[in-house]
RNA sequence: GCCCAGGUGGCGGAAUUGGUAGACGCGCUGGAUUCAAAAUCCAGUUCUGGCAACAGAGUGCGGGUUCGAUUCCCGCCCCGGGUACCA
């Protein structure tokens, strides 16, 4: 490799032919590629003694159909920012690898019979050669693949851990099912209902569930994947529902530690907030209602016991389990009819009518603790029995939904909260219109029960009526969460085996560690039964298993999720070959936690809850030494491409479209289209291929193009025209600071020095904030003057290259071989900046008159601001835009602006 | 409906968060080079008027605060993401 000197053969002077100049990307990129993983160069060692720095890509599902550039946009920014750290003396992780397990593999092997391993392994190979033409420094050595049993015995592990440990409330704590304390009288009822017992308490448990079916994939979904139209989020069919044995995850009891953990992580507000959203806490009151005629008590969830007063109807959800007592003779046909109605209704159209309220009275009244007014119990399908208890009382004049029914129903409306000054007042107290704000509450009184709230705001009266409630002990105070138990089985054949078998005495055991991996079978066909039974029931010798005892046992049949693998997987990095133990325990607390993780929005609630939820059971037990995995988080935005639509609107395939003129044609119809900008798609045959530009323009323009196109975190189109821009400005790189004669000895510029310690300054800083769009300016920015001048220093150019190297790597390992340098520039200290260089002497002040500038007047630094305005004052210029005003004020802000006040 | 982001030239986007709006790049216009083209180089390019100097307008719309607003406040409009009878 001796092309590494300048004083080599291919020095410059030699270099007479022009086309040698040339910047021959197809050359060196791969030339360098290849060095860096001939040294190993981004090997990562444990040496505990460097300060540590874990970059984290959130890894890709290796699709058949390869990288798109939304891929390399991530990518490419954790390797800047990783190759900046090291640079910088950090001793970075920066590793990659492949969430393998998943549909497409399997449905390919249900079309084709190719066992999906084989499937697995092709599209990694071809990820991985795309992946490493792009020039991005992963730790090769520590790659891993979630269907790789080696990898996927640890999650069967962790399973084991979550089965093994229930959550002490107390504690607010995940703690090992040994510790859990049982109950004298469940003792004494025998081991079987201790066993269920345990079973209650433990975070992974298997029961009945009513879970989301999609048809289309003979699977089901967890609630996370069910989009808002009811559709299934991998493949789009409508899900339904279905009753299966399941296994279940207990990740609500963790619903307050996700919350309160959120509070210490640098992450994006937006998906702080989703999350926030999803968990859905929320606080107020449980509260029993007499029933007349009852000797059972309605349990009722309100957030606002203060409006007990205003309560004038009960809602039950028709599956309640009261409602058949509750309900009189007389409605008992009428509330059957409408149970049975409200059960062919899917969900989706349960919510779906969300406009039309309806319901029927069960005939049944119950009695308002505060002022023992009957009111009258209502069934009504907008109310569910998933969450609270199933029962609501209504408040009409302050609830909007309980407003409608009760219009819908004539039921009476009274306002019990006096808005006060707000238009419409009087239509609210009259119950004419809902209030759904704070105010000061009338007509909440009662000699009888002893309340009195009248006067107060809503925080007052909702603390009052709790303490009320509790001293009569008729309700108290409560928190609910939307976040539901976690359906953590598919009925699939690709995803890890459930490390699980159920005896036939109805015993569950767990496999032995030392008995895992337990892998998965080898199986004829891949095609999942319709009834929902994973293509594991059809192998027979896999499915049935003997104790020593001769007792017979069948495993689990359905398969963990996707989401399983990528849970833990930055957890593996650290230690990816450990056969002993899931890592070792100082390589975790050295690396841990993530420092940086980027990734696609999409994530928001579904990967980044889970990981979340179990890290922080790997927590509870001491097997991780942080609460949160993920420190900083970052969300890169979609990129997206021109499409082409139609004057109705109508998708046309970018293949059948024509330009003329700037203007877009239908090949086939003639008609004009719009240009519009769209998610890449293969159905709109705009999905760029980032092997197709690194043919054309190299992996150091795709690399400065996916960052030059805007901020990180933004949607932004991709265009060709963009990548030619960085391309070009990689060629002047080229041609300029290869050229010998215009590198030199000596003293340098000073306009060039200058420029050169603010582009470093510049470039470092928009590292360090993920701008990386402004850092690509103002190399290009140095690049343009470097030009100008025509000559730098040997020191300047060493310079621009350790900086530009971060970006466009290859480059710059190119200019620093070429400049006599044998090793790699990867681990170059970063260039200090010399702040004194950056002090100007004198500072071009923009004059305002009346906030508008006028002109530029130069002045020293440090002027004090009487001299500063004796300056302009007298400056001729200023003549012009006093005549005939005077100088009301004098507005100086030293180093920046100076406007002056004329009227 | 609610929550969160955003709206700046022909286009992608800058603006050190209250201080020269439009950096950098694309595109376009003119010029140099070339037999010609590509490539390259030079100059110009927010809009309107003007040969120009220059003047006026201008950051979705309407108000406000301020010496000064793309930036802060109030009220709208539009686009994107999330969520949806969660009591």
């Amino acid at each position: 490799m001796n092309h590494f000197s300048i004083f080599a053969p291919l020095n410059f002077s030699n270099r007479i032919n022009k086309e040698k100049m040339e910047y021959n990307f197809a050359e060196i990129e791969p030339k360098w590629q290849k060095y860096w993983e001939e040294n190993k160069t981004f090997k990562t060692t444990d040496d505990f003694s460097k300060p540590k720095y874990y970059i984290l890509d959130m890894f890709p599902y290796p699709s058949g159909a390869g990288l798109h550039v939304g891929h390399p946009e991530g990518y490419t920014a954790t390797d800047i920012f990783s190759r900046y750290k090291r640079m910088k003396g950090y001793n970075v992780l920066h590793p990659m690898g492949y969430d393998a397990f998943g549909l497409p593999a399997e449905q390919y092997a249900i079309q084709t019979g190719t066992h999906p391993a084989i499937t697995t392994q092709k599209n990694c190979d071809n990820f991985r050669r795309q992946i490493k033409a792009i020039g991005l420094s992963y730790d090769w050595d520590r790659e891993i693949n979630t269907t790789d049993p080696k990898y996927f015995k640890w999650t069967q592990w962790i399973f084991k851990q979550l089965y093994n440990t229930w959550f002490d409330e107390n504690l607010q704590k995940g703690r090992p099912i040994a510790e859990l304390p049982i109950p004298e009288e469940i003792k004494a009822s025998g081991k079987a209902a201790v066993t269920k017992y345990m079973d209650e308490k433990r975070l992974a448990y298997y029961d009945n569930a009513q879970v989301w079916w999609c048809d289309s994939c003979k699977t089901v979904c967890a609630n996370e994947e069910v989009l808002t139209d009811g559709s299934h989020e991998k493949c789009g069919h409508p899900v339904v529902r279905k009753n299966l044995k399941q296994w279940l995850l207990r990740i609500p009891h963790y619903a307050e530690r996700l919350l309160q953990g959120l509070e210490t992580l640098d992450w994006p507000a937006g998906v702080k907030d989703m999350q926030r959203n999803w968990i859905g806490k929320s606080t107020g009151a449980e509260v029993d209602f007499e029933m007349e005629g009852l000797s059972e008590k309605l349990r009722v969830y309100t957030t606002r016991p203060d409006t007990l007063f205003g309560a004038t109807y009960m809602v039950i959800a028709p599956e309640h389990a009261l409602i058949e007592k509750i309900t009189t003779p007389e409605q008992k046909a009428a509330v059957e009819k409408y149970q049975q109605q409200a059960a062919l209704k899917s969900d989706l159209d349960r919510t779906d009518l969300a406009k039309e309220k309806t319901g029927v009275f069960t005939g049944r009244y119950a009695i308002n603790p505060v002022n023992k007014k009957l009111i009258p119990i209502w069934v009504a399908d907008y109310v569910l029995m998933g969450y609270g208890t199933g029962a609501i009382m209504a408040v009409p004049a302050h609830d909007t939904r309980d407003f409608e029914f009760a219009t819908e129903f004539n039921i009476p409306i009274i306002c019990i909260l006096d808005p006060k000054d707000v238009a419409g007042r009087d239509d609210i107290l009259a119950g004419k219109k809902c209030w759904t704000e704070d105010g000061e509450y009338i007509n909440s009184a009662s000699e009888e029960t002893g309340l009195n709230i009248n006067g107060l705001n809503k925080a007052q009266g909702i603390k009052t009526t709790i303490e009320w409630l509790e001293r009569k002990g008729i309700g108290k105070a409560t928190t609910n969460y939307k976040l539901r138990d976690w359906l953590f089985s598919r009925q699939r054949y690709w995803g890890e085996p459930f490390p699980v078998i159920h005896w036939e005495d109805g015993e569950v055991t767990l496999v032995e560690d030392e008995n895992l991996p337990l892998e998965l079978p080898e199986v004829e066909k891949y095609l999942p039964g319709e009834t929902g039974e994973s293509p594991l029931v059809n192998s027979h010798d896999w499915l049935m298993v003997t104790d020593k005892n001769g007792r017979k046992g069948r495993r689990e049949t359905n398969t963990m999720p996707q989401w399983a693998g990528s849970c833990w997987y930055y957890l593996r990095y650290i230690d990816p070959h450990n056969e002993k133990e899931i890592f070792d325990v100082k390589k975790e607390q050295y690396w841990m936690p993530v420092d940086l993780y980027v990734g696609g929005a999409e994530h928001a609630v579904l990967h980044l809850l889970y990981s979340r939820f179990w890290h922080k059971v790997l927590f509870d037990l001491g097997i991780v030494s942080t609460d949160e995995p993920f420190q900083k988080l970052f969300n890169q935005g979609m990129i997206l491409a021109s499409a082409y639509e139609t004057a109705n609107g109508a998708k046309v395939a970018s293949d059948l479209v024509e330009e003329k003129n700037g203007k877009f044609f239908h090949t086939e119809t003639g008609e004009e289209l719009k240009q519009i900008v769209a998610k890449m798609s293969k159905s709109l045959k705009n999905v760029v291929n980032p092997d197709d530009v690194i043919e054309r323009y190299g992996a150091d323009s795709l690399r400065l193009y996916e960052m030059f196109m805007g901020p990180l975190d933004e949607r932004k189109p991709w265009a060709e025209n963009g990548v030619k821009g960085v391309f070009n400005f990689l060629n002047r790189v080229y041609r300029f600071f290869t050229e010998l004669e215009n590198i030199t000895d000596g003293e340098e510029d000073k306009e060039v020095e200058k420029l050169l310690h603010q582009t470093i300054q510049k470039v470092e800083f928009d590292i360090e904030h993920l701008k990386f769009n402004t850092g690509i300016s103002a190399l290009m920015i140095f690049n343009n003057l470097a030009i100008k001048k025509g000559k730098v220093t040997k020191n300047t150019a060493e310079t621009f290259a350790k900086i530009l190297a971060p970006y466009a790597p290859h480059m710059a390992e190119e200019l620093w071989s070429l400049y006599g340098h044998k090793e790699t520039l990867a681990y170059e200290p970063w260039p200090e900046v010399n702040q004194s260089l950056l002090v100007e002497d004198t500072f071009d002040y923009p004059v305002s008159f009346n906030g508008k500038t006028r002109y530029m007047k130069a002045l020293p630094v440090g002027l004090p601001v009487a001299e500063v305005e004796k300056e302009v004052l007298a400056d001729e210029r200023t003549q012009k835009w006093l005549e005939g005003k005077s100088v009301k004020k004098m507005i100086v802000v030293p180093g920046r602006i100076i406007n002056v006040v004329v009227g």
